[in-house]
DNA sequence: TCTGAAATATCTCCACC
DNA sequence: GGTGGAGATATTTCAGA
């Protein structure tokens, strides 16, 4: 990724990540640019792949999930994880780490006997360890620039 | 959660979750309504906090950062937890979950330097167990509604 | 790369059903 | 809850710097 990000860029970023909606004019305002200039540097980032998309957060309980889980998984062929990922749209993330096990899937579910299921298909892959999320944060946190951390 | 999604809800939410910056009025040519209608229908479900929010994703890599982390972590107190996590920017996620440890974080990086001074300063609120993520997926797949899951 | 201006499209009310 | 229309905003395109 050689892409130099100047603080124009930067402030664009911060501002679409908290409201992916506003618009290029309101973006200008706020960022002293006219509304082309900013669109052209949004089509510059996304074509960068910098910006890789907008997306808008949906409430899981809305959609009728009840909570999530974590699953450590220890698998074979992580071929067949990934098919069984695919077919689940209840997976929200495979994370293939090192460690012990072989991955980290998060998943949400609608009742126990949902999750039940669930490890009972994957147990035919491989070995789980599962974790109930009892609760999240910082998920909705824009991200910064790793050269803007604060000085500790 | 009691809040009933019709099929023109769940089809605006499919459309926003893909690109939250679509237009009402082309929302409505595809569902077949005209704008203003969409526009009423995504103010209600925001205010019914079925969409939370748009945001954009990021490259990570493009902000500087090298790879992500999870890291389990058993803690005396998880306030103590909540304020690290609140005070470095690098933490995508906290998730407090049941097992044998007492949270799972989730975090970029910049280097493995950059890793090592988070556990240090991590370890001195708990015990910690790391796993670097090689790859990660279904992270941008749209989120269905728990009662329209494949049958299997 | 930005600005400014013109053409086109969209959003936001609001009356009506 | 929906439509359709009117006025205000926004987007897009492009010449010029």
């Amino acid at each position: 990724m050689n892409f130099e990000l100047d603080s124009y860029d930067r402030k664009i970023i911060a501002l679409l990540q908290e409201n992916a909606r506003l618009s290029w004019s309101e973006i200008g305002r706020q960022i002293h640019l006219t509304s082309p200039a900013v669109a052209e540097r949004v089509k510059r980032l996304e074509e960068a792949g910098v910006i890789m998309g907008f997306t808008t957060r949906i409430n899981l309980r809305a959609l009728g999930y009840s909570f999530e889980a974590m699953i450590q998984v220890t698998v074979e062929s992580h071929d067949a994880l990934d098919r069984w990922a695919a077919a689940h749209p209840e997976v929200l993330a495979v994370h293939a780490t090192t460690g012990n096990h072989c991955a980290i899937l998060r998943l949400a579910v609608s009742a126990p006997e949902h999750l039940q299921s669930l490890l009972k298909s994957l147990g035919d892959i491989g070995k789980t360890s599962t974790s109930v999320i009892l609760s999240s944060q910082c998920e909705e946190r824009p991200r910064l620039p790793a050269d803007q951390l604060p000085r500790r």
